[in-house]
DNA sequence: ATAAGGGCACCGC
DNA sequence: CGCGGTGCCCTTA
């Protein structure tokens, strides 16, 4: 079971929880499309989740600019790589050229819910 | 309803 | 160690 996607309002189910989970990421922290996608159950639908972080509407509720890619690199972002940069700076993240310094530290992990 | 795209990840060479 | 190609899942046209 574990559908990947549940019929919401507005959003699919799936983009519901990736937003969920991208909200519970700590200031100063930042996760990986991988450890998004595992923490809500669907550890393949990595790309989904972009896709699902793209139609979010509210980029202020929901730091979608905190998730990198696991490798550590910034990866893109629906308004910008640089932009994407900027903002994690100033969340008191350093970055080197594009990718995230100390990644390993301020990588957030999901818990393994369910 | 079908086709292509996308804010990735992993494996192979 | 670096680069390229393929795979998986969802979204939008």
């Amino acid at each position: 079971m574990s559908r990947c996607q549940i019929k919401s309002k507005n959003l699919s189910g799936f983009a519901s929880k990736v937003l969920a989970a991208v909200k519970r990421i700590p200031k100063g922290k930042v996760t990986t499309y991988k450890f998004l996608a595992r923490g809500i159950g669907c550890p393949k639908a990595v790309r989904a989740v972009g896709s699902a972080l793209k139609k979010n509407s509210t980029p202020i509720k929901i730091p979608c600019h905190r998730v990198v890619q696991s490798n550590g690199l910034i990866g893109n972002y629906f308004l910008g790589k640089r932009k994407k940069v900027l903002i994690l700076q100033k969340e008191g993240i350093r970055i080197v050229g594009n990718k995230i310094e100390n990644f390993s530290k301020i990588l957030y992990q999901f818990k393994n819910k369910n």
